[in-house]
DNA sequence: AGTACCACCTGACGGC
DNA sequence: TGCCGTCAGGTGGTAC
């Protein structure tokens, strides 16, 4: 599920090797992933170019086109970038497949199609369009603060608000109150300031060390909760059945015994 | 403002 | 065996 690491994970894979080689050929697989532009608009773009550049912004990962524009990547719940050789290694679902003059290949692969490619000029416009908060890695303590401070709602819907902080999703968010004790639907307004910025120091040190283990669950600690996201999933401290809810219309894994409501 | 619900979309899985 | 409902969860739109 693509959120800030896994993006972030991506934006390191693409670096190591897909910067700074000359593009050969580019085909769109399938237009539905396209956003606000076309499989022929695209291919001119990439076509004989190379791309210079690569930033993250949340879950938004953007490849400079050099003397060009950027090309937007939004990975939705099942898209990633795979980097091979042969033809035969192409993922299943890829959408988009650019070939290199080295030979290799770059995919987009998207199964459920619910990601979008686009091409951009400005990723700061683009930032400021989508009303995005500030990058979740990049925020400091004080803004954090403030911006949770204005919240009404629940805190696990706060969380996940990319208007509020841009990056954390569904699972990260569920991690975070895990770490911190907090229930799902605990309301914003009920944390006080050392709730929060215990809540602050857990979600930086929960990104730094899941991009350090490339977002792969199996490589988490033992005491994180994402690996156990799942039926029958335990609580990995008291080492009991963890709850399930919805809450936004997304499943929340909590622990009863130590995420209670206030 | 926040929440609920739907749509987009495919594939895995459980029930019958 | 095979059909069907449900679920997965990022984003965006609408209704309340």
């Amino acid at each position: 599920m693509p959120e800030l690491p896994d993006v972030e994970t991506f934006k390191q894979y693409f670096q190591k090797t897909s910067l700074n080689q000359p593009i050969k050929k580019a085909d769109v697989e399938n237009k539905k992933i396209l956003a606000d532009t076309s499989g022929s608009n695209l291919k001119k773009e990439l076509e004989e170019k190379k791309f210079d550049e690569a930033k993250r912004y949340g879950k938004y990962f953007f490849a400079s086109i050099k003397n060009s524009s950027w090309l937007l990547f939004h990975f939705g719940m099942t898209g990633e970038l795979k980097y091979f050789k042969n033809l035969e290694d192409k993922p299943s679902h890829s959408r988009l497949l650019i070939t290199f003059e080295n030979g290799y290949h770059l995919s987009f692969d998207c199964q459920r199609m619910l990601g979008k490619i686009d091409l951009i000029q400005n990723i700061k416009e683009f930032t400021k369009k989508k009303e995005l908060g500030p990058d979740a890695l990049k925020i400091n303590l004080d803004e954090f603060k403030k911006r949770m401070q204005n919240k009404r709602g629940g805190i696990k819907s706060a969380l996940m608000d990319q208007k509020t902080i841009a990056g954390i999703g569904n699972t990260y968010s569920d991690e975070i109150l895990f770490q911190v004790g907090i229930h799902p639907k605990e309301k914003v307004k009920n944390l006080d300031e050392k709730n929060l910025e215990k809540m602050f120091n857990k979600m930086k040190k929960i990104l730094e060390t899941t991009i350090d283990k490339k977002a792969d669950p199996e490589k988490f600690p033992s005491s994180y909760l994402i690996p156990e996201r799942k039926k029958n999933g335990k609580c990995p401290i008291h080492n009991i059945d963890l709850q399930r809810i919805k809450v936004i219309g997304r499943t929340a894994y909590y622990c009863p015994k130590h995420q209670q409501k206030k």
